[in-house]
DNA sequence: AAAATGAATGAATAGTCATTCATTTTCTGG
DNA sequence: CCAGAAAATGAATGACTATTCATTCATTTT
């Protein structure tokens, strides 16, 4: 875990070292007890290191939660284009990576997920994370609107609409997760996967 | 909003009142500051009543989040089961109507999701949360495959599973209700109904 | 009307936690 | 190797908050 710290003899890196540490402490104490009962001490120890660590790096509580959710959208945001650039060629094919991404276990596990669910909780009390959250879905959203939309043309469906169907596949995803958080037990990847492909092959029969 | 206190002609109706009044005020502290920032005098002056209140009638604040959910549960239950007994006569009429509730304004609205999501993101904290969210669902689960398999049978459709249609439809409703939250803006709950209504439609041909 | 009961109050308590800062440790350039 | 700078420490601080409890208030019973 220390392994980049132990690397660089360079301040500034060093530096950018701890706050890497310190949100992924931050993450680890989020999933295990949730943002409301996280304290600054409880993530000092997590990393091993000094009450005052946090306010060193970070300024504040509040910025460093803010900073941990950043680094969790951007780690999606970066899996999701390489996803959709390694896939492919044809959009279908594409949709699909994309899907499947969101049920992959280092996307779709029971602590990232519950640490998701402990910003979406905070949304209402925290203008920040809402917008954060916004900006980012938005550029998904649209991605697979526009793939929908190939699909479409492609297979010349017929009274369906992109929108629609992106609505829907980003709203699946997100329901699947809270199955996952709330019925961890019963969590079954395969079959979630299963429940998305059944819907792609209902909308899109041409193409599934 | 004291109107039942204010019929009261007898002890225990008014101590039932003020757990009602109470609870109601929890709901609205959580849905203003979050889960996280909702403390007991928030609580208390929400409800027009002193500091020591809550302690009085709930013995402590992690009761009174517990006595708060199960009240939102238990109200989402008979809107449910009301509704299921309401619609109908087919089973295809009775999955739709179960749809529209979940989008309902009394339902989907900013303020009652936003509730919601702040459970689930302490349900990594609090197992009590995961228990009764779990077993709830569990019974919601349960009626939407069967009223899948009854139309599955109806229709004579192939090759399609009741088990994953229950849950892209559960997921779905859980995913609309996350865009409520992080969009109110862009949130049309016209286009999500004809998102769901797309879905059936594309699965069940027949009937929608 | 007096006494009794239980609801409600709100000030006091005890504990927690974010933040600060004086001090110590570690690093770097000369 | 040293002086100075940066990083890190952890005890102290002060704000906040759940909980308690002695007291007050309202209603019911005798």
């Amino acid at each position: 875990m220390m392994a980049v710290a132990a690397t660089k003899s360079n301040r500034t890196a060093s530096k950018e070292a701890r706050r890497q540490q310190l949100i992924e402490a931050t993450i680890k104490c989020i999933s295990k007890r949730g943002i409301g009962s996280t304290t600054l001490g409880d993530v000092a120890k997590e990393a091993g290191l000094s009450q005052g660590i946090v306010n060193l790096h970070f300024e504040s509580k509040d910025n460093l939660f803010n900073e941990t959710l950043r680094y969790l959208a951007e780690e999606y945001k970066s899996l999701f284009e390489k996803t959709l650039e390694k896939s492919g060629p044809g959009a279908a094919d594409k949709l699909l990576a994309l899907m499947e991404l969101d049920l992959k276990p280092s996307v779709c596990d029971q602590k990232k997920i519950a640490v998701w669910f402990g910003f979406w909780g905070e949304v209402k009390a925290m203008p920040a994370y809402r917008k954060m959250c916004n900006e980012y879905d938005r550029g998904y959203d649209r991605v697979i609107e526009r793939l929908s939309e190939e699909i479409i043309a492609e297979g010349k469906y017929d009274n369906i609409n992109a929108k629609n169907i992106a609505d829907v596949l980003s709203s699946l995803t997100n329901g699947l997760w809270l199955s996952c958080l709330i019925s961890p037990k019963n969590w079954d990847r395969h079959a979630a996967l299963e429940s998305v492909k059944g819907y792609l092959k209902s909308v899109f029969p041409k193409h599934y």
